[in-house]
DNA sequence: TGATTGACCAACT
DNA sequence: CAGTTGGCCAATC
């Protein structure tokens, strides 16, 4: 029997998935599991994911605009920034710098290589 | 059981 | 460019 968070497990795989030093957004979670217009809910499953027992990196996952919208809910209010800072991932004004370049689509974990 | 909220996104005005 | 609206799904009150 399924449990009544299967969904959650499917963002937990993508997120626990993310490389290091990349970031991806909701959006692009949502849409990998078909549920693109269901963003909400890849954060509303995010903030359950500090309650999950995984290690779940949900520093590394932000809104479409690279913004850090959720880190207040790492307990703190530069914890989010100081960790993607961490991964060389430079952060200003709670919004990621060329956030495109670090973004990361769940749909390309395959491809180690994007070419550009 | 209905209404409200939520770490969102896109379209419209 | 900024504010509003609609949409989706799940949890909480």
């Amino acid at each position: 029997m399924k449990n009544n968070t299967d969904f959650l497990d499917k963002v937990y795989e993508i997120v626990e998935q993310i490389p290091y030093g990349r970031v991806t957004s909701y959006g692009a979670i949502a849409r990998h599991l078909g549920m693109a217009k269901s963003a909400r809910l890849v954060g509303w499953a995010m903030s359950q994911s500090f309650l999950s027992q995984r290690e779940i990196p949900a520093h590394r996952v932000v809104n479409r605009h690279g913004l850090l919208t959720g880190k207040h809910h790492f307990g703190g209010s530069t914890v989010m920034e100081n960790l993607l800072r961490q991964e060389g991932i430079a952060v200003e004004n709670d919004k990621i710098i060329n956030f495109a370049k670090y973004f990361w689509d769940p749909s390309g974990h395959l491809s180690t290589n994007s070419k550009h």
